[in-house]
DNA sequence: CGTTTTATTGAATAGCCTCAATATCGGTGG
DNA sequence: CCACCGATATTGAGGCTATTCAATAAAACG
């Protein structure tokens, strides 16, 4: 019975599948039973490692996770930054082997979804099977997004635009309001997150906290001037707004 | 009856898809099936345009397309290229704008499927909804990789990372040898492809050529040192080799 | 052939990085 | 409860990578 005070417990992907079109009753009970599995993995421990044979994803329920590829001299790209709702490790039930880690960066509560429980789910309800295919969809557009961050713009509207982003999908779970958002990465994890030295990171959020733009600090995003961070950036207010599920 | 010289002639998706597992002779039925609209477009000429309604996807046949990402300044940012076998605006299917524009850098010739026809194809064979789900995937971690790239690569490497990855996937339809392939891209496509300058991309493959490794001139790719371009660059030789779909 | 792309090279600059040192925070054990 | 220690954050200095601006050459195209 999904219900509690804390809107993140397993409700996260059911909160955030239904903020974009009607769930039926079956929709919910099947996404649910999806849920039973559930365990607890601490802060730093992978999840999924690259290379490895594993044919489990999850789906986090609490707790914020990063997916990362690792290169050989250590340097690493964090590719996405998983919160409650998201799927984790789809990509590793269609390979042989996990082209990427997981791994959590506070403590994670997380359900284990097995291949096949995850086919029975579709074919029981193709509309859930449509809404998952969506969210997945949607993770992969906002690679691309950042991969445009990456290529085409500088630091600054970088980390700024990243911060939006990360603020409106937690939003859709509950976890972020017009004036910020709890946020437990470090700096060093927006460093191989945005491609740039954490000590250009640091600078670059000290410029942005003088300029009254956003302030990062003490695990917490405060949005100082939403506006200006939108027109600096250059975000797109529809960015994720508009990614509906065709049809809905 | 997909038979003739060039290889690339619409079973170019066949061939990808079955290098990877046996498509039984109903599946490639199907899949030629789709193959009914086939249309061609001019270089240049958008196929598919950013924010607009449009729910078509193409299957590319013979000839080359970019997907790209248009900012405000002007600049863009390439988020992958095209080759045959590959599916076009395979997203503008699901949501209600397409977040990305599609245009063919050669005359294109692609088939146009509807939403319609694709989900018939899926429920007609299974095996296909899944090795199609699969080429999406893989086309997923590429644009992983090429994040990492951009974020932890220098320009040197990311080069012939590219230069690479795009000779593995042009081997798959029979486009590529290892002695290197025709390739129409410009140095401008590399530039906003890799985030760089073309001024730079100019500098990085003439030191490239100069250093022996890898000659990219007139609209071909050479490999003059295979060996050494792969521990250059980093590149992990199973990079898709191995991406095979599970259980196949 | 002229015209427009595409490629090429030089010079100066800017953005970001590395190295290095110090400060602060958070947790842990005595 | 405090001292300690590792992780995180902060700032300065100098250097390297890649950029911009600018000019020219060479292909591609109609």
């Amino acid at each position: 019975m999904p219900n509690q005070t804390p809107v993140t417990q397993d409700s996260a992907i059911i909160r955030k599948l239904a903020s974009f079109g009607a769930l039926s009753s079956t929709d919910m009970t099947v996404l649910s039973d999806l849920h039973q599995r559930r365990r607890r993995y601490a802060s730093g421990r992978e999840m999924v490692r690259q290379g490895h044979r594993n044919r489990t994803a999850y789906i986090l329920a609490d707790g914020w996770a990063v997916s990362y590829i690792l290169l050989p001299d250590g340097s690493r790209q964090i590719v996405d930054v998983r919160i409650p709702g998201d799927f984790l490790g789809l990509g590793s039930m269609l390979f042989n082997k996990s082209s990427q880690n997981v791994e959590p960066i506070t403590t994670v509560e997380a359900s284990e979804i097995q291949e096949s429980d995850l086919l029975s789910a579709f074919a029981a309800t193709p509309n859930l099977g449509r809404a998952l295919l969506w969210a997945a969809s949607r993770d992969q557009s906002m690679v691309a997004g950042r991969l445009t961050s990456l290529g085409r713009r500088q630091a600054p509207e970088r980390m700024v635009h990243f911060l939006l982003e990360l603020g409106v999908r937690l939003r859709l779970v509950g976890l972020a309001d017009k004036t910020g958002y709890a946020c437990p990465l470090t700096q060093y994890h927006l460093a191989d997150l945005l491609g740039l030295s954490p000590v250009h990171v640091n600078r670059v959020l000290r410029d942005l906290r003088e300029a009254g733009m956003v302030t990062f600090q003490n695990g917490h995003v405060a949005f100082d001037d939403l506006p200006r961070m939108v027109a600096f950036a250059d975000f797109d207010r529809e960015y994720l707004d508009d990614k509906v599920p065709a049809q809905w």
